[in-house]
DNA sequence: CTGTTAGCGCATTCAC
DNA sequence: GTGAATGCGCTAACAG
């Protein structure tokens, strides 16, 4: 490999013009320039940026701990990151944390040792965000998609109670009034405001939220399905169900229809998150949207502000959800 | 942010010293120690992994080429590389090729500038195995789930002619006698291996597989779909198709049951990849699946050789692939 | 056992 | 414009 000082040899300049003509620092005369850049491409040399990030005292790196990269909520949200993150220069460490507390721990004290530039949380847990308070002067930060209780935390995140009213007023203007919810966990927060907005959206139009229509679940497939077959096992069927995610919408629409049941004829379905999967299952799941890639633009500029140091009004910056209204949702039959 | 000579001070010892507690190397007084280990803590005093990088020449640090993380297959294997590497102590840059042939050069550049010990690559172009050929004498490298046309390449890959050939034997032996492939690109080399595969399965049974019976797809949902909806025009429908991937599939059965076909019953489907949705979806889809764990594992282990120096006598490992039976495959109506 | 020192590769003063 | 010298934080070689 490689070093400044073999570029300088062989130009015939010192280290410090082959720096400068690195970086387009200075000024340098066009002949040392050309001839610099000749030895360069000549060497194949490349910068050691450990060389640099030890020097200049950052790195242009950036880590970003997601909980599960193989959900495909945090996949997309880590592709745009990645995407947006690159484009300004950074180079990403992604770390999945696996929802596992101390997996987090330790990719935090791994970034800052790694000396990153700043730190990207998605969905990270109390304890971990306790654990990282202390280098929460030495580091720049943003949460994404997840508030924290901490004043001041730079977040980017969802209006949850907007989706979950979204939703509800959606199917009430189709008619419905007797509606169920499939919550995520409760001990979610996003969980509990999406089932708020729901509420409040079915009071707008006069309707109860009824206790044994709320059905708390856990984001996955075959908790909707497990949700759904509760509810057939009472034999009181709602017209309409609200799901906290697209994953358990598919379950609860699959065990509706293997109980001979048609959706959206027999019963409307509604998810969240709008995954690509939404527009190819059959029927093709109507669904509050989140704009993840506006998520994760708004999360990288607002990094990329703190990171360079500049003056940041707004730290706490809230993306509205939209409905995306596609075939698992219709007018009740009438009764 | 302390560094070591703020420790050294605090502890009234040298810098030597209290690398050689953080490193456990060589001797030090157990008083001195503890000393250190206290300054440590109370300056809350994290190496600079930077310094030591340039300092050992080595980083920990391994980079992961995908071509697509939000594709399941490689978010699964991108789970697996970063939990394998993580455990032996490597941090990970997850680098999203998204399929690009430029992005995938700058990567391959951003990685070797940061000194990355070794990198894995997942199915990349052969323009940047050639670019990355200028490298590959400098760090060590292992191919995932692509062939190189590289000699001596290190590469952990899947037998996909097994893969196909297994497919073909499961419906041959559940009477199938008509029978189509619905492929990917032909011009990836694993799509030829898995069609020759399902053609000799075929062929061992007296069973030609005709051409009208091959449909060339896209490994996308919509491509599955299309590619039935293709032999359903023809009017001369097969009793049994195999897709190369799970999505696929997911799209055959689907264009199948939109026109009023039953699956199993009037038409078997068998995917490849063996997704976690293919146990969720209905009816489950019997499909060939990939080790993903085991070609992570697999490769983190060679990689860790290669890194390490050790002599790697056997560096091309060829992973079997396996047959998940579920509800999607049944006997032929009888004609 | 322990401290002093050199140097990894680079950007950045400061003289000239 | 340019080069020599310094130091980022660390480990390793060496001397004691």
């Amino acid at each position: 490999m490689p070093s400044i000082k073999d570029v300088a040899k062989l130009a015939g300049v010192s280290i410090a013009t082959v720096s400068r003509v690195i970086n387009n620092s200075g000024k340098v005369s066009p002949e040392k320039r050309s001839r610099v850049i000749e030895a360069i491409e000549k060497l194949n040399y490349q910068p050691n940026l450990l060389a640099r990030g030890l020097r200049q005292q950052k790195t242009r790196l950036v880590g970003c701990l997601v909980p599960d990269v193989e959900n495909l909520v945090f996949a997309r949200l880590a592709k745009y990151l990645e995407e947006f993150l690159s484009a300004r220069g950074y180079s990403v460490i992604l770390c999945n944390t696996n929802n596992d507390k101390n997996k987090e721990r330790n990719y935090l004290s791994v970034l800052v040792q790694r000396k990153v530039d700043g730190i990207i949380f998605s969905r990270v847990s109390d304890e971990s965000i306790l654990f990282m308070s202390s280098y929460f002067r030495q580091v720049p930060y943003v949460v994404l998609d997840r508030t924290l209780e901490i004043e001041f935390a730079p977040t980017v995140k969802l209006d949850n109670f907007l989706g979950g009213f979204l939703a509800a007023r959606h199917l009430v203007e189709l008619g419905h009034r007797c509606l169920a919810c499939v919550t995520g966990p409760l001990k979610i927060r996003l969980c509990r405001e999406r089932l708020e907005g729901f509420r409040e959206g079915l009071k707008v139009a006069g309707i109860d939220l009824r206790n044994e229509y709320i059905v708390e679940s856990d984001f996955k497939i075959n908790g909707g399905k497990e949700a759904a077959l509760r509810m057939l096992a009472t034999g009181n069927l709602p017209t309409a169900v609200f799901a906290h995610n697209d994953m358990m919408a598919f379950g609860v629409m699959q065990a509706f229809r293997s109980e001979g049941l048609d959706i959206p004829r027999d019963i409307s379905v509604v998810g969240f998150d709008n995954i690509p999967l939404c527009e190819v299952v059959s029927p093709s799941l109507t669904t509050v949207a989140q704009p993840f890639e506006e998520m994760a633009r708004l999360g990288v500029e607002l990094l990329d502000s703190l990171i360079r140091g500049e003056k940041v009004t707004q730290k706490v910056m809230v993306v509205k959800p939209y409905l995306v209204i596609r075939s698992s949702t219709a007018p009740p039959r009438v009764a």
